[in-house]
DNA sequence: AATGAATGAGTGTTCATTCAT
DNA sequence: TATGAATGAACACTCATTCAT
């Protein structure tokens, strides 16, 4: 579909229109970022975008590819030498959520692929959750976490992710109320907060199966309230 | 900004409309959906549809309205009556499903709306979060659950419940693999599998620091861990 | 295809885009002829079209048959009251000629149908061809023509209406050489000299087996011949 | 105007240009075929096209020019030999006929050019014409043939052949109905049914005043009329 | 001689919205 | 209240042509 150019000059003038169509979709979504407005950003002529994508379809989803790869990479950068699978996953996340911040792109593409390109949104979410599986599966094998049906753990995971991610990444100001949509695009720079980092992994933790290992014990002497959420970083053990 | 009609033919034909953009949303989105449609569908003619709307927005966002007035009803009527916050929950997301899946619209017009009207998307969500923030906190008191901080848990059960039920209930067949878009409509009948819904239980309920309730129904606090886990049939689906 | 319009005004704006689309397809052909530049001569905006044709096809096919109808009837017309098949057809071809000096479109339109939509030009030729194919068998029967077969016969004279009719109506100047084609639409006003109707309709005569009723009988009783021939004015043209 | 290789090499691109040409004319006709396709199909650069042609009327032209000339040489080929006029015609519109044929393009291009390059067209049947003018002066001279005008005559010849080789060489089946348009280059292959081409050439024959010799090949003058014309089935009578 | 990158004017078509009736 | 006619800006996409290499 979309040609691939033969010669470098080629090749930086497809990068140039990757990376505009990426800017121009984050900022617009897909039906309103005309053509023109991708080449108009990335400094070419109109008729050049055909030379090397097709469609305007086309490049919607080698971008929602390109960010699927990027974000999986940055999962697994982050969770990289993680010494448990909470503790990865609690990488993984802070990674997710650095990129989502850097790249809000991620949500209102992949957001709009439901309509736009329904296959390259399944095949988006498939693949990160297949991530999870993996290592979820893994994660059981050591006895690290309960027995709980894979799949359907990842798939909670990817929604948690998803979800805290938009509240708190995309929509910015925890306090923020609804009402101000001017510029969609100069939210979505904070971070997530850390105690909400920390509430979400207790959470995910108890979801898991080891509650002993995400935070306070609930069925155990539960009159340490107080001391169970101060502690809350860094916890180790009961 | 929508008229309001003042004869009961006008309160119908305002019906009409709105029913008629239920389904053209659901089909096509947002952007597809055009007023022509729209009209045509609800056997009026164009111009009628400015009768009752100021703009295609405007339906759009009365939709959205609708829609989160119409799922927080069958979810709090379905978890009428449970015995326990586990048990309310799990009779709303099943109520959350069901309702999903006799309104495909729910999905397709909510997670367009990020892009067309980021206000209805938020007030949307917001509003559902909220009722399962008061929920978890009557628990709380209740000392039904853990201590969790109730908005992050809330928005972790509000992305679980999307995201398995786009999994399962849009997207159907649980060995669906991407590659198959032909009629994006056709899809989003299947019901949630039990055995997912049960799992998905489980791990919310270890999630919100009852690991022990979260097997079975809970009649009277046990310490039977194991034997609850057990009975969970076909754990490690697919 | 085309929307019928459900007003006496729309009636009204179909007729004129149908009028100026006749103009322009004469003036550019298909392929040059724009739908804007159509809208534009029609004094209607860009939309009103696709109120009443679907496509810019659409138009194109609907004038073939309008023409075609328009054709036919002027040919039938002109050769009403014909008391022999020879003087009727003389008469057809005279009717021809004129609609083909005021309605250029004609020529330009149906040779471009060749590529555009093949179809509406079999059917535009197969229904001329069929009336000469009644008149041909009628006239055998009555014993009027000598035996040939009608179907060939038929499309033999389309051919040479067509033939005679570009080059003396459509090219006009007789002693026209090649080289002017600045506007193309300036030329296709002239009619066909007598003397070539004279000659086109002795070959004719020849041709369909009654050499007799055509001009100089060349096999029975041929002194006349002289007589014949003077009554052609400069015969042997260029 | 289209510049003339120097080289050896260039000369062959050149003809390979001018051979994708023809197919790709034929196939789409002037507008749709796009020089990209002509170039692909030549297997070079689209730049190279240009160092040959100044523009796409350019090869357009070229071919009209060089499709005349082979259609002459095939037709003067096919009439050598013949030993009477009449003859000589049937022969030359055989050759005519298996050349479009084999080179659908002929008529495709040709018809299309009337509207763009319109002196090409007339170039094109002039000179086609003009050989038939000097066949029937020769003819008329040697008394083969009756007293018509030559020029109106050969025109009606051209338009006979013309619609005939349309007829039935390129829409092909003879029952053919208008309707199936699926690939206009799939058909064009057949020959002209021996009958017809009879048919056509007794039309023919009695159109030129001698329809005494138009039944049979006519080696010395006979008077055998009757029995000459029995042999052509589905006659009335004479 | 040959190429492929680049261009921008131009195309057919859609659609939210307005308005006279 | 209801309509359908009308609009024009906007869009995705194509293509003949130019040019640097």
């Amino acid at each position: 579909m979309s040609a691939k150019p033969r010669t470098a000059r080629g090749e930086q003038t497809r990068r140039k229109l990757l990376a505009a169509a990426e800017v121009v979709f984050a900022e617009h979504g897909y039906h309103e970022a005309s053509v023109s407005r991708i080449t108009d950003r990335a400094g070419v002529g109109q008729g050049t975008f055909y030379l090397y994508f097709a469609t305007k379809l086309d490049v919607f989803n080698e971008l929602v590819e390109d960010l699927n790869q990027r974000v999986r990479h940055a999962m697994s950068e982050g969770a990289r030498g993680a010494s448990s699978r909470l503790e990865a996953e609690r990488a993984g996340f802070a990674a997710f959520f650095k990129f989502t911040a850097a790249h809000p792109a991620l949500y209102r593409v992949v957001r709009e692929a439901e309509l736009v390109s329904p296959d390259a949104l399944r095949l988006h979410y498939s693949r990160i959750v297949e991530g999870y599986i993996d290592g979820l599966r893994e994660a059981a094998a050591d006895g690290e976490i309960g027995d709980i049906d894979p799949t359907v753990a990842a798939w909670a995971l990817m929604g948690i992710g998803e979800m805290i991610g938009m509240r708190w990444v995309l929509w910015g100001d925890p306090d923020a109320e609804p009402g101000d949509d001017a510029d969609p695009t100069a939210s979505g720079t904070r971070e997530v907060p850390p105690h909400v980092l920390d509430e979400m992994m207790r959470f995910i933790g108890g979801a898991l199966g080891r509650p002993d290992l995400a935070g306070d014990p609930v069925v155990a002497p539960s009159n340490d309230d107080a001391a169970g959420r101060d502690d809350a970083p860094e916890r180790g053990e009961s």
